[in-house]
DNA sequence: GCCAACGTTGGC
DNA sequence: GCCAACGTTGGC
């Protein structure tokens, strides 16, 4: 099992919206290291699911529900997964005290601020998970 | 709204 | 294949 985050602005798919609909199709990713990690995503993996730009905070866990296939919203060789929203965290975990703790220094969301996909090592799910519960 | 970071494009 | 120019993301 692999553990996930993915970003979404509030203001175009937020964690409510995602709650409501009981789904999500995660669609529209371009960009060929987001592609990768959709692309490693297994049923089941859980995800975290962060709101960019405004926000600025991980507010739920989902799971992966339906693994990579073809985007439906191009004929090009991009890949779309389906999400399902698993539970809200108590506490939402904002950015600045994701940079406070030493053990998330090297996740992506803080390395490499554009990646909308990514990997997270078990540990810092984990802690992420605990910090916001 | 600004701008740094970084990915992509296209001329050479 | 290099690299400058450009576009986009996303924190501030």
């Amino acid at each position: 099992m692999k553990y996930w985050l993915v970003k979404s602005e509030p203001s175009v798919f937020s964690w409510e919206r995602f709650v409501k609909e009981k789904k999500a199709v995660w669609d529209g990713v371009r960009n060929y290291a987001a592609r990768l990690h959709l692309r490693g995503m297994k049923k089941g993996d859980p995800v975290l699911f962060y709101h960019s730009n405004e926000g600025l905070a991980v507010v739920g866990i989902a799971e992966v529900a339906r693994e990579a296939y073809q985007d439906p919203t191009t004929k090009e060789d991009w890949s779309a997964v389906d999400l399902i929203p698993s539970k809200a965290l108590n506490n939402p975990v904002p950015l600045t005290e994701m940079k406070k703790v030493k053990e998330l220094q090297n996740i992506y969301l803080i390395r490499q601020g554009r990646l909308s996909v990514m990997p997270l090592e078990k540990k810092e799910f984990e802690l992420i998970v605990k910090m916001g519960s």
